[in-house]
DNA sequence: ATTGTTGTAACATATTATATTACATCAATT
DNA sequence: AATTGATGTAATATAATATGTTACAACAAT
């Protein structure tokens, strides 16, 4: 089991978009090169990034930035914008009801399932795009 | 994003190898009746708990019984049986290296991603097959 | 008008999860 | 030794999802 790219790429294209915002023009082509995927994916993630509220895209001109500050953008905001809100476990639809196991197993281990999710999600809201900048900053002056 | 629903089927499978111990043979065609899967489903995961030295399965007269205590088998052993053992997050195997965003993401986002998910498996180390089993108990008390 | 861009539809491909059938093998029992 | 009910596993089918790609209409600045 893995978590798609999309976390990921969504997180690089927001890098991007403010590290380059005042040497480039960042369409979707040009985060394409440094991602290495295809532009029409950058374009989907920066819609549902759009759609999040995190970037403006310039319709016609091309580029995008960001809504607000760096600091105030957690892996947690990327993440509710590039995944489904659904259930991050999911169970047997149908377990019997006749045995006690059965009718009982999805609240029973739901509710403790419920609780790791919403330590991830802290952890996600934990980290923010400032946090991220800083470090690759601190790689290229080591570089 | 889901998970796959292995890691609540084997353990409803445990549960009930625990639960009916007492009562009925449990075979792969018992097991399967309250989870509601194929039995071939049931063997399968049973195949991935056996090799993990949660269970041991009567070859040829059938049925399958734990290996230790419920209280020493935790969700984090029943996940490590049968998921694979990969990383929880994946990147785009080829950012481009001249960008310096390209070239630390994987590191610096990584290092925090792989955070999450220890502070994850973390989680899953906390339930026991024991604590499911009692809440299961007050449930069935219960009703 | 031209240009470079975005937004999006349509389609292709690969991977994974799950379901199902079939059958060889096994161990206990008769 | 034959029967029985079970396991282990291969082969295959199906569905869902992720990703890649082409194509093109709409758009905004020049």
């Amino acid at each position: 089991m893995q978590f798609s790219f999309r976390l990921p790429v969504a997180t690089h294209i927001l890098l991007c978009i403010e590290r380059f915002k005042d040497e480039y023009k960042t369409t979707s082509t040009f985060l394409a090169s440094s991602v290495n995927v295809n532009p029409v994916i950058i374009r989907k993630t920066l819609g549902q990034l759009k759609a999040a509220g995190l970037v403006e895209v310039a319709a016609g001109v091309g580029g995008a930035k960001l809504t607000k500050s760096p600091a105030d953008i957690t892996l947690w905001d990327v993440f509710q914008a590039v995944e489904e809100d659904e259930e991050l476990f999911h169970f047997q639809e149908n377990p019997n009801p006749k045995c006690p196991v059965g009718r009982n197993i999805h609240v029973v281990l739901g509710d403790r399932l419920e609780e790791v999710r919403q330590h991830m999600l802290a952890d996600f809201q934990k980290v923010t795009l400032a946090d991220l900048l800083a470090s690759i900053a601190a790689k290229e002056a080591a570089e």
